[in-house]
DNA sequence: ACAGATGTAAAACGATCGTTTTACATCTGT
DNA sequence: ACAGATGTAAAACGATCGTTTTACATCTGT
């Protein structure tokens, strides 16, 4: 593993588990195992980590996400939250730790959730066609369904995506009807 | 307004707008206009600040979610989000930013999580019954489709509400019929 | 009237923060 | 072969952190 992928694997575990402002820059180089100037060469600075962060998880998450159905897609995002723990949005994290004031920070999680929702709207329009009056509305609901479920599997686990799954396969299923 | 008013009122509105640890406490003992000596000695420390602003502003909330059906909860959810903006649910936010490893905040929020729970189970109970089949499942739906509008509005508005809350009348539709 | 509670302003505490610098070693491509 | 890139270890930067202390003033209930 070169020292970039080692260093914001690293990262991006720390900052899951204690939270962004929590985590030093000294924790960060030793779970890194580089030195302070190695690791700012990488980053520029800890806005920058941050950022570099949220990139590399908003490849890996787009990835998980490249389904084709509705069903894969709670399987899929289920499954991800048994793995990886259950600890929230770490987008929406970064971006309330710092108040939506950081700009690199903010831009980079907008452009995660408009990637987001661009998904779940590419997902319905091929499971119900591109004209239907409801696809507005029900991608909204869905992506409301999977925000909930991901802040709720923080105290309720990684089953609250299953009582989420069924109730977007009950929106789907009546508005086929 | 009295001091202790004073304080977890400006308190709750730094910690909402910039984050919990982003804000310090020569921040937040200017914006009390107090000294430090008298912050600390209402709040014990900064974490016990958290916790009592955590905690007042659960006592407001359960207020607001006190109503008699589902219809007036997401009304009242929604009208909340207009006025205070939208920022996500500040208890999650204090839970992820201390990686809930802070024991008296992981409890104080585990505690408002769980009476929420209890607030959507109560209205579900006397809207169908206390022995509707799927209580339980339908309870953990609506909290989700309010978790999730919860954290939907901060990027796509307070609207979210109203998408969630046709889903949520949906599923109660069906579960009626 | 006066003791105790409650407050202020300001300095100081040691600790830690993010970041840069210094001095040096080792790889790597031509 | 050797220059430039890439790395380490460790000290140091000034700034800021949460918290406590000092010295003093004013309110409040008996």
């Amino acid at each position: 593993m070169n020292m970039k992928t080692k260093l914001l694997t690293s990262a991006e575990q720390l900052f899951d588990q204690h939270g962004f402002m929590a985590t030093s820059m000294d924790q960060l180089t030793k779970a890194a195992e580089m030195s302070s100037r190695t690791l700012y060469k990488h980053a520029g600075d800890k806005n920058g980590l941050i950022q570099a962060v949220l990139m590399e998880r908003d490849r890996r998450f787009l990835q998980i996400i490249d389904v084709k159905s509705i069903d894969d897609l709670f399987e899929a995002l289920q499954s991800w939250a048994e793995t990886e723990g259950t600890r929230g949005c770490l987008f929406l994290r970064a971006y309330g730790e710092t108040g939506g004031e950081t700009p690199e920070i903010a831009k980079t999680v907008m452009a995660h959730k408009a990637a987001f929702h661009a998904q779940i709207a590419g997902i319905l329009k091929t499971e119900l066609g591109a004209n239907d009056p409801n696809l507005e509305l029900l991608t909204e609901q869905i992506l409301i369904l999977i925000e909930g479920s991901t802040a709720a599997a923080i105290y309720r686990g990684a089953e609250a995506f299953k009582s989420a799954h069924k109730a977007a396969s009950a929106l789907i299923a009546q508005a086929i009807k």
